[in-house]
DNA sequence: ATAGTAATAAGAATGATTCTAAATTGACGT
DNA sequence: ACGTCAATTTAGAATCATTCTTATTACTAT
């Protein structure tokens, strides 16, 4: 007895996010980063949302986490040339890696810093992208 | 007519450094790294050092060059998932990759600036190594 | 010199990601 | 509803930086 052609799941998505039109591949991939906050990889995703999506293939995750990144929906995350994560937080943040138990924390920035204020870049730069890792310890 | 065993090169580079045992290989990586300031990749040492050492191979300029990171004699610096990039200079910096041209420069920070301080860390975190990377063009 | 350890070489293996080609789906006008 | 065209998905092959394996060579210390 659905009221419409959609079936609704536990989070409603919009047909399309700036721009990109949420097919139901992109809808489940962007569903779990969004209820998972652990960063995960390409192949996280893919085991996750074939539960939704059996038929789902890893190259269409692939596809669909590109997609989300190019229209800044979502974040990729690399750590030194570990497997590629993704993030769904859009604030300015760094990541830090913790070696022990190999979690992913977001760090934020304290109030009122600016990124370009403390780097000495050369004249006339425009910068598309900062990514700021840590790696260490929670002791 | 040698004084020594050792042959002399272009530069010479001590026997060990920060406890790591300067083979012929490592000597004649090292040396590349210190005269390039572009980050080249392992491959570009490999193709380069290959003058002085015909005989040497892919392996061991990766041995060499995890050797010296390491070591802290070295840096190696990722952007993304590009092949992995190495950087002779050991002072707290970033690094910003020019779109237009692919050129990578290091970035200073501006004096005084200490990274911890405007970074809002958990409590009783030990930063082993951080890593800044900026993306955008030299307009 | 000799034994033991470390480093190197060559090539095979790995593994995340990308590519290719074919099939499916969706949007849109009729 | 129907046809058309473009976008998306799929499955599997291909790519390519890096790591591993094994045999050989070079050092170091006895």
């Amino acid at each position: 007895m659905t009221t419409n052609g959609l079936q609704h799941r536990q989070t409603e998505i919009p047909e399309e996010i700036n721009g990109l039109r949420m097919t139901r591949q992109r809808q489940e991939v962007y569903r779990f980063l969004m209820g998972e906050r652990t960063h995960p990889t390409a192949n996280e995703v893919f085991i996750s949302i074939k539960e939704a999506l059996p038929h789902v293939s890893l190259a269409t995750v692939y596809n669909c986490l590109e997609a989300l990144v190019q229209h800044k929906i979502i974040r990729q995350v690399n750590f030194d040339r570990e497997p590629s994560r993704y993030c769904p937080n859009l604030d300015e943040h760094g990541h830090f890696h913790d070696e022990t138990t190999g979690t992913i924390h977001d760090i934020k920035f304290k109030p009122g810093i600016n990124l370009t204020d403390i780097l000495d870049l050369p004249p006339n730069t425009v910068i598309k992208d900062i990514e700021i890792t840590l790696r260490g310890q929670l002791a």
